[in-house]
DNA sequence: AAAATATTCAGCATGTACGCTGAATATTGA
DNA sequence: TCAATATTCAGCGTACATGCTGAATATTTT
């Protein structure tokens, strides 16, 4: 195991599979610029695809952590989990470690 | 499109559609620790996988531009383009712009 | 030149992702 | 209750990803 506790490691994967998609990581500046939340159908309508396309991405992000959700009457409102990006960022930190100076590449 | 641009859209998808693998993830990681550069059967080593499977991996990843390859005799080495992890830092800082005040969830 | 080493290419099987459509569910309004 | 609205569930087809194996290529060594 690469990362230092392992603990992640489903969770990276869970992130990191959700936000390869082009459709998903736009569901997610869509509802940022929006101020965080937006009802499904909302969202739908940003995208050409069926809206039970876009229903799919919203549970695929959702199970990611990426968003969370709630009822509000007959609409479902998805809130954008901003914190959950540092799971990415979390990533990306372990390029800035400095490696074992004895194998640099001069 | 969403990106300010537009420039970049292929290359986040190239870049984020590599990340998406936990191999690949490993990959990078396992270059990086290792001074960042290793030639393709050191780390085939790192798998269980067989060797033509990471070379796949390998592939990704340099058409990602994340890793660029030369020959060295009969060996090849790859070498870790950190600046293109840049291209996640860039997508994440998207959600540090302040967006539309008046849509802001309380 | 032949053998050994290091890597890549090509093709195959299987599983998953992602689009679609149609039916189902839940809530609201008449 | 019936119709309208908003969303989800289920199933299908196609395409792609990812593992494999075997053959091919390039380089070095003998």
């Amino acid at each position: 195991m690469v990362d230092e506790s392992g603990r992640h490691e489903d969770a990276y994967e869970a992130v990191f599979s959700a936000l390869a998609h082009p459709a998903r990581r736009r569901v997610l500046l869509t509802i940022y610029f929006n101020g965080g939340s937006m009802a499904a159908g909302e969202i739908a309508a940003v995208f050409s695809h069926a809206w039970q396309t876009t229903t799919r991405h919203l549970q695929i992000l959702e199970a990611a952590g990426l968003l969370s959700s709630a009822r509000d009457g007959r609409m479902r409102i998805y809130h954008l989990e901003r914190k959950r990006l540092d799971l990415v960022r979390d990533w990306l930190a372990h390029f800035s470690i400095t490696p074992d100076p004895a194998k640099e590449t001069p």
